[in-house]
DNA sequence: TACTATTTAATTTTT
DNA sequence: TTAAATAGTA
């Protein structure tokens, strides 16, 4: 729509979407500009804290500073991000709605048009809209549409993102006469996992309210595996695995979900191992990734010089003898003349530079003059092609030693072929590269070729939304991972987390396992937990416990007491303590401990209590028991 | 300036 | 653990 009616939106034609990694970096760049501390303002914090204000529609003249210092620092800077993405023409994905809603708003013809032109509306997961969405539905529909909207307040995991649940009862006002139509009749799973779904998600106490049903079979039980660590969790997994491959069962067919990303890597090596393939859903898109980046910010240097952000991104790379000292007399000639790097580059290396980085200067931008001329008349990929060869990225990522070297040539490559592949829309009315590059931030670019291989499904459960398999794995089920320990604290968020978990334990059709470790490597350091409270939320008629082989170097699942003697949890050290050791605090109750530091009086421990999370005491005045 | 050593800090994600 | 940012050195 911006690209269609950009005149009325307030943008250039040629106006570039950025994603939230270049975001982040002209928000860095930014605070270097104006000289502001970053490590008291965390660029990630002014991130969110714009992105949050567009998903609520919010500009900077709109919101409120309440007397907060803080606050209005945030408020001015997101001011200045705003002059700069217009004086750059960027785009950020909050943005794209934002102006699309108030080109809507502010364009009585425009909004006309798109009203007699859609006349049905529908919305699926209507749950996870943000306000600016739900503006844009009301807006679309008017007074005379009914739109459609599909949704399950129980499934609502995106409220850090922007998403109100409160939209579906804002919905019921907003439209007089909604008709609503609970579905709870449940065609996907077995009885059993319905039910365990619905005893957990009853703990929440912010709901409509609803109770799956089926008519189908009971099932089997819930499968409830305690891992002595995140490597036998992942054995038992991929035992679970080559017995469901081994009946003639499709490996796409089972799914591994995790909370987090960081849990995949153990896993992977497992199935490596094992020689199961597999496919790991989220992490980097293809045009996310670095050397694509890169070769991007080429391409788009010679399209438009003054594209400050690619103009950074590759001034140095490869490695040219442009550092640090000479970018930095550019950017204060840009900031004092107000003009692109390009161009300070220029006046800098004629009037300041010595002979060496002058040089160097040149050599860059004469490259860039010279990529523009050669490609000039050449079609999309012979373009693409052409820059990627001058600008030597392949011989500079051939150094990078071993495997993600290779990789980084190969998607280089990989990239001349999107190009060739690439079929401009004649409708636009932009060249065929700026066409191509302005489709890059949006394009996922999945490596399709291989997606449809019979292959073992791994990711988060936020990305199983959505998803069904008859086999689901759901790992790392302990207190502090599942439900997140940044979660806890806040009763919101924990009801959040049941919601996520009640998304993954409804992904499963015939059989589901549920997998916690006692012990586990995280950020490189040992943690020990409790099982995740949701699995105690299952009633236990529908769980069977599976006791650990016997082979395995640890006795069957023992008893508390038994738990933590055998558990090899580092030797007692010289102040008598032991990580994994249990105490009890007479006000925060009974623990765990996970970590400790200093000597004598000094020395401190990391605590995880049960109820009151994660905390450091020092030794010598926690008066600790030691509970066995 | 380029390279190496050290420090720091790490949910969830779709455009 | 690990990747990235930063500090230190040749």
């Amino acid at each position: 729509m911006l690209r269609r009616h950009w005149r009325e939106a307030g943008l250039p034609q040629n106006f570039q979407i950025i994603d939230s990694d270049d975001q982040l970096r002209l928000i860095k760049r930014l605070l270097k500009n104006l000289e502001i501390d970053d490590s008291r303002w965390v660029p990630k914090e002014i991130q969110w804290f714009i992105n949050g204000q567009k998903d609520e529609g919010l500009r900077p003249q709109h919101i409120d500073a309440e007397g907060d210092p803080h606050r209005r620092q945030l408020i001015s800077l997101y001011q200045s991000y705003e002059e700069i993405c217009q004086r750059g023409g960027l785009v950020d994905f909050a943005e794209l709605l934002l102006r699309a809603h108030e080109l809507l708003r502010d364009n009585t013809e425009l909004l006309q048009h798109y009203r007699r032109r859609f006349q049905h509306l529908l919305v699926d997961e209507f749950q996870d809209t943000n306000a600016i969405q739900y503006a844009w539905l009301r807006l679309l529909a008017g007074d005379k549409g009914v739109p459609f909207v599909v949704g399950d307040d129980d499934q609502s995991i995106y409220r850090w993102r922007g998403a109100r649940v409160e939209h579906i009862h804002q919905f019921q006002k907003d439209f007089p006469g909604t008709r609503v139509v609970k579905l709870e009749q449940n065609y996907r799973s077995t009885e059993t996992i319905l039910n365990a779904a619905n005893a957990v998600i009853a703990n929440n106490r912010s709901r409509m309210g609803k109770n799956l049903w089926t008519e189908g079979a009971e099932g089997e039980p819930i499968r409830v595996y305690s891992a002595y660590n995140e490597r036998d969790e992942a054995d038992f997994v991929i035992g679970r695995l080559r017995g469901w491959i081994e009946q003639g069962n499709a490996r796409a067919d089972a799914a591994i979900l995790y909370r987090s990303n960081a849990q995949s890597r153990v896993l992977e090596e497992g199935l490596m191992n094992a020689q199961i393939p597999y496919r790991v859903y989220g992490g980097l898109r293809f045009f996310e990734r670095a050397e694509i980046k890169d070769a991007l910010a080429y391409l788009r240097l010679t399209s438009n010089r003054d594209d400050d952000g690619s103009f950074e991104r590759i001034v140095n790379k490869p490695t040219r003898g442009i550092g640090a000292r000479t970018v930095e007399m550019m950017r204060a000639y840009a900031r004092a003349n107000t003009c692109s790097l390009w161009r300070a580059a220029g006046a800098v290396a004629r009037d300041d530079l010595n002979g060496r980085a002058a040089n160097a200067v040149n050599s860059f931008m004469s490259l860039i003059e010279r990529m523009a001329r050669e490609t000039n008349g050449l079609d999309l990929r012979g373009k693409v092609d052409h820059v990627i060869h001058l600008s030597m990225l392949i011989d500079f990522f051939e150094k990078d030693k071993g495997e993600k070297g290779e990789t980084r040539v190969e998607n280089l490559a990989e990239l001349v072929s999107a190009a060739k592949g690439f079929e401009p829309d004649p409708a636009e009315d932009m060249s065929p590269l700026d066409e191509f590059l302005s489709h890059a931030a949006l394009e996922a670019g999945e490596g399709q070729a291989d997606a449809w291989e019979d292959c073992v499904q791994l990711m988060t459960m936020h990305s199983a939304k959505g998803l069904e398999f008859p086999l689901v794995f759901m790992c790392g089920m302990e207190d502090g991972l599942f439900p997140h320990q940044r979660s806890v604290a806040d009763p919101n968020g924990l009801e959040e987390e049941r919601r996520l978990c009640y998304v993954g334990i409804t992904r499963a059709m015939q059989l589901l396992y549920i997998t916690h470790a006692e012990q586990r490597r995280l950020h490189g350091m040992d943690n020990y937990s409790q099982p995740s409270r949701f699995i105690a939320e299952i009633p236990t008629e529908h769980i069977e416990e599976i006791r650990p082989r016997v082979q395995v170097a640890r006795p069957m699942r023992p008893s508390r007491s038994t738990l933590r003697k055998t558990s090899t949890a580092g030797a007692e050290n010289e102040l008598g303590i032991r990580l994994g050791q249990r105490v009890r605090h007479k006000k925060f109750g009974d623990g765990v401990i996970l970590n400790y530091e200093g000597q004598g009086a000094h020395a401190r421990i990391e605590v995880n209590f049960e109820t009151a999370g994660t905390k450091w005491l020092v030794l010598s005045y926690a008066n600790l028991e030691m509970v066995s």
